[in-house]
DNA sequence: GTCTATATCAAGATAGAC
DNA sequence: GTCTATCTTGATATAGAC
């Protein structure tokens, strides 16, 4: 039903989004080279051929996600060219945004995924560090745009593990502070 | 050598501390009954009469783990008595404060581990509700209190993957402000 | 309450045909 | 490039003796 087509794509992008709609649906511990294969329509040999182990696929995975959650941020940034603090803004703006989608849940999985092998959040790492570089050397307000990029990664990190206590209440009252945070910062 | 005594504890915390070692040094990926039996100095036999399962394991690993934080912040509270915005600052000073200690490697592995088994988070769930209230409703400034305890969150989360981008001048300044937010509130 | 031995199983990976 | 068949391993859990 939500299934996305997969009608007249290569192999290797039918098999990524079989893997992150398992990941998605039923958590990471179930994403096997078997269920891999059965929901991408192929053999195991065929799936192995493509990404030749486990974790190639998970580096795929987390390499595709990176690289959607960067177009996003990038779009963002665009639609909100000429404000105060704006790489804070284009994260929380884009973490919003994401929360909804699939994409979230596939981040979630494979974050628990990269538990038996740390190594595979090298790329995350380093995209992190390069966006928040960013943030802390173009803001007005470095302090606010810290603590907004921060609450906001705490938010999303909550919601991931279904951990968050907040109402929606509360939620969009956090959103509405955190706007208001980037626009006139802590009081003296 | 960083070894917990262990004479004179029974057979469960014996276990409990083995267990909780070999997810701090090396990853929830790596706890096995074989694992765990052995650094106990017991058979897997014995394990599993303690724990019958490992999914019993995990739980009594998770709760513990509930049980010192909230020990830990009990501590704090009374320690910061009188100050404003107290819960969050108590929620801030715990998080601060358990970072340096083993057990947070503990928290990051079982997290982990509850990838395969959300069910296993639901007492966090629990106390993160009820701390959340007692912070939210007590709050003299209540939007300062969920942004703080945020921003926390998001750190910790981060340093949690080893994913933070923060310098340790960053982290102080960080640490710095949201102290000062929970002093003054956002600017109005 | 703890031990040894073993059953059972799931999963990643390989080999070679087509 | 994809398939089937098979190997191998590592892990949970059970059974029954001590």
């Amino acid at each position: 039903m939500a299934t996305t087509p997969r009608a007249g794509k290569n192999s290797r992008e039918r098999i990524l989004d079989a893997a992150s709609e398992i990941v998605a649906e039923v958590g990471a511990g179930k994403l096997t080279l078997d269920a891999v294969a059965q929901r991408a329509s192929l053999s195991k040999g065929g799936l192995l051929y493509n990404f030749p182990s486990k974790d190639a696929l998970l580096k795929g995975m987390i390499q595709r996600l990176i690289d959607q959650v960067l177009a996003e941020k990038e779009r963002l940034r665009t639609s909100l060219a000429g404000k105060r603090n704006l790489e804070a803004r284009a994260s929380v703006a884009a973490s919003l945004k994401l929360h909804s989608a699939k994409i979230n849940d596939v981040a979630t999985g494979l974050l628990a995924a990269t538990a038996e092998n740390p190594q595979l959040l090298e790329p995350a790492r380093d995209v992190i560090k390069v966006e928040w570089r960013k943030l802390t050397s173009t803001a007005e307000d470095k302090e606010a745009a810290m603590l907004a990029w921060l609450a906001i990664e705490g938010l999303s990190s909550l919601e991931m593990h279904n951990l968050s206590p907040l109402s929606a209440r509360q939620r969009s009252e956090v959103v509405t502070a955190i706007e208001r945070l980037l626009d006139k910062g802590i009081a003296k």
